[in-house]
DNA sequence: TTCCAGGACCGGG
DNA sequence: CCCGGTCATGGA
């Protein structure tokens, strides 16, 4: 399954895992190309280095952290056989086609909730910034310039004015409530991840500044429920335009999740890669 | 200057 | 249920 390369591990092949596509589809925030074109990048406090190199994905990571990536990436699963539901109409089949070799990624949770309440009428370099911040100034040093995700609870201990270096405006109020919700235990992931994708969508939502599209986002990405399907900007412009009138993404099955990572690369980035 | 960015909330119709 | 105004901030 993985073999010690000259280098690093092998975690997969490039076929069905491309990291440009995983990591500027967006879906995640904190991984990084760097100059020599590997991508570096921090999720669950571990740090790795990852690379494409003779057609397979390799990264440089502790031996013991291999499994952790192999699930983090959701290499187990076959994503050829799940988007085959993908056909029609034509323009989802395109998206499918040009988005192949997205993962959806395990995320850490209350940094996916977080980051996606900071996303919120936002542009993706400024949510990279404020995330890249807010874990520099309250995360924990992991290797020089790599900080962890701060958790719910040291963001809980903080009050407004100590986020205001963050400069994120209203959603400061927002993080906040979250951040007290989860350190109470008052939302407690494990529960969330347990039950009906719909259950935990009306529980998130208790929050303030969790409506229902970040709601979808925390539980797609950080909840790994492949069924929702959030509905931003880009999306309603894409259904308006390329699917039928009423058309119901949940005809598009348990990973319409999936689709809709698809549609919202292809319309983001027009179609160029 | 105005508009927009992976929205949410609130009020009124 | 849907509508418009409002909420900070920064870049184009």
């Amino acid at each position: 399954m993985m073999k010690a390369e000259e280098n690093g591990f092998v975690l997969a092949s490039a076929e069905n895992f491309s990291l440009k596509k995983t990591f500027e589809c967006g879906q995640c925030f904190r991984w990084n190309l760097c100059g020599d074109g590997t991508y570096e990048g921090v999720a669950y406090g571990r740090v790795l280095r990852i690379w494409e190199e003779n057609g397979r994905i390799v990264c440089a990571a502790k031996d013991e952290d291999i499994p952790f990536w192999h699930d983090y990436f959701d290499l187990e699963t076959d994503y050829s056989e799940i988007s085959v539901p993908f056909s029609e109409p034509p323009y989802l089949r395109i998206c499918a086609e040009f988005g192949r070799g997205i993962r959806i990624l395990k995320q850490e949770p209350w940094e996916t909730l977080c980051s996606f309440i900071i996303s919120q009428c936002n542009n993706i370099p400024r949510i990279k910034r404020i995330i890249s911040a807010m874990c520099r100034l309250f995360g924990e040093e992991l290797e020089y310039g790599l900080y962890s995700f701060p958790s719910a609870q040291r963001i809980a201990s903080l009050s407004e004015k100590d986020l205001s270096p963050l400069r994120c405006g209203y959603r400061t109020a927002y993080i906040l409530d979250a951040a007290r919700y989860v350190s109470s235990g008052m939302i407690d992931f494990d529960v969330l991840s347990k039950i009906p994708s719909y259950e935990a969508f009306a529980a998130i939502k208790k929050i303030n500044g969790v409506g229902s599209k970040v709601a979808d986002c925390f539980l797609l990405y950080g909840l790994h429920k492949m069924d929702r399907f959030p509905v931003d900007v880009w999306m309603k412009r894409a259904l308006k335009e390329h699917f039928p009138e009423d058309y119901d993404p949940r005809v598009l099955g348990p990973h319409a999740g999936l689709a809709q990572q698809y549609i919202f690369y292809y319309t983001r980035t027009g179609g160029i890669s």
